[in-house]
DNA sequence: CTGAAAGCGCTTACAG
DNA sequence: CTGAAAGCGCTTACAG
């Protein structure tokens, strides 16, 4: 491999120079420069960014921690962050807990050890090591998703997006509104969807009843699941719409209600948050909820290269959304 | 930072004393061992893996090149490689081209500098420029999705696919049977795709009508737009069947047929391939082709593995396919 | 079983 | 405008 001190012997001037040549560093003479690039370009020369970052403690690189790495979710914020630090030259390394906690914490001791600018961790779950590992890495660091402690956090506004996803349905006549969402462990998808649900369903003196809310996985399969578990279980008495906290879940829904010969929206409304592009296509379209994950991508990548510059305080952002109404409500 | 230097001096010992602890080579004594163990603990010593990688020659990090992050197959494929390289406690440094050929060969110059043990490129197209990068790299390197010579490939096998898709149509029936395709700079969907329909319409001695061929750009839009133009240029005489080379264009093409209140598959049966989760769930279930992306990430990441430890030969892998027969046909 | 020394390929004060 | 020297944090023959 040809390294900088071939090309300063090739060139007839020292390793500092070419180094100063390479970076736009210094001065340089124009017939210098002129000779140093022309043997860099005949050798093909590449300089070694281990070496560099050996040198300058910076590696061009972020950290990106994934929950799961198929999913539309995840590959839309990644194709959000890429656009914003490809630009400034920056690469993304890739890690995926396939949601384990422990990985979690691995991955950014490994990411520190790899010397990674920066980390930003797309959260599915709060606990206290998490936390503790995160002020320990002391590195700037971007938490997306959930609302970390102590973290600069960029979190979708749950809350309200569920409220105003069931103030919609009643909106449309319904009273009788089922639930299907996820484990508290999530707190953004688990607790505070759910709750925007129920804080709604009680200003407005609905009845919840227990048996339409249901708790799934995030796959498809368990949306299924849960609304065979809410038709089976109504007895007769069905909700006429159910308010599923993601696509896939809704999909899912969707496709139970098909078998058994429920029209939708007629019998059963669903809704859904996510907008992934399954909803679109899907017969009916689902109403859903648009979260912008490319653009919170976006905004997280921006958000670290400027922590890369100067460190600031922790920060909360909350992001918007947008209410998608379509055929299945 | 804590360095190895810090830990020898702390256990009262020698650096390659504490290098030799770290990494289980060479002999230390139980005592001595227990002695450095714990401080690193204490400490919250972590290893700089770029040092190491300078002084080893080797990153543990693989490279991947992708055409665009935010696509099915591409998240499919990433999952695959994660899957095999993590076990062996490598990374992944992600990079994305959209679409761009000059970005492919730069990054893999960047990937280089890097210093990544080695690149898995989902290939989108063949040029000469990229072969010679490629060639002067020097590095274990893997193309999927498109044979490139001298390259070692893991290929889909496009054309026996579109051959069996296109016969399939005609066991149901269908003589006049269009197609939706893409542009030949990328060989295997462009290609091999549209030579299996051709080759197999020739054989059954069907007419194919230039009309009924359009060309898309991968996009839904497209594949409505493409399906738009057989409807409205067949001049009354429509095709019965149109074989569509993804499933995003197919189902862009079955929203135009929708739109226009034609029956699918009554009046036009549409069919793609990739088995993308959305063919499941539109309405009719879309007829497609599953080319098990994530196994042939897997492939390619076990490959690249094998050749870390030693080089090989020039090797061309076809992965298999299965065709799913659904509603739509 | 352990350590001193060299070296991986860079950058950066410092001196001229 | 240019160079000699030190040093980033590791590993690895080599010697004992």
């Amino acid at each position: 491999m040809t390294t900088i001190n071939d090309i300063a012997k090739m060139a007839n001037v020292s390793r500092t120079t070419v180094s100063r040549v390479l970076n736009n560093s210094g001065y340089a003479s124009d017939e210098v420069r002129k000779r140093i690039m022309q043997i860099v370009e005949e050798t093909g020369y590449i300089p070694s960014l281990s070496a560099k970052s050996l040198r300058t403690k910076k590696s061009g690189v972020i950290g990106v921690i994934l929950p799961k790495i198929s999913t539309e979710t995840a590959s839309r914020v990644v194709g959000g962050i890429n656009e914003i630090v490809a630009k400034e030259n920056f690469q993304i390394l890739l890690t995926d807990t396939e949601l384990d906690k422990e990985k979690e914490i691995e991955y950014i001791r490994l990411l520190q050890s790899r010397h990674v600018d920066g980390i930003i961790l797309l959260a599915t779950n709060i606990n206290d090591q998490l936390i503790s590992t995160i002020q320990d890495a002391d590195l700037p660091f971007i938490s997306l998703g959930q609302d970390l402690p102590g973290v600069t956090s960029i979190v979708y506004d749950d809350y309200h997006a569920a409220v105003d996803m069931t103030n919609m349905l009643m909106s449309k006549g319904h009273k009788k509104i089922g639930f299907i969402g996820v484990g508290e462990e999530d707190p953004s998808v688990g607790i505070l969807r759910k709750n925007g649900y129920l804080d709604t369903m009680k200003k407005n003196n609905l009845l919840v009843n227990d048996l339409w809310i249901q708790r799934g996985d995030f796959s498809i399969d368990s949306g299924y699941e849960c609304m065979k578990r809410i038709v089976r279980g109504g007895e007769g008495e069905l909700p006429t719409a159910v308010f599923v906290v993601t696509d896939r879940m809704a999909i899912g829904a969707m496709e139970y209600l098909h078998e058994q010969g429920y029209q939708i929206p007629q019998d059963i409304a669903v809704a859904g948050i996510g907008a992934s592009t399954m909803s679109r296509y899907v017969t009916p379209a689902l109403t859903t909820i648009d979260y912008f994950n490319k653009e919170a991508g976006q905004k997280a990548a921006k958000l670290l290269l400027e922590r890369l510059k100067q460190s600031k305080e922790k920060e909360k952002f909350i992001q918007t959304y947008r209410l998608i109404k379509r055929d299945s409500v």
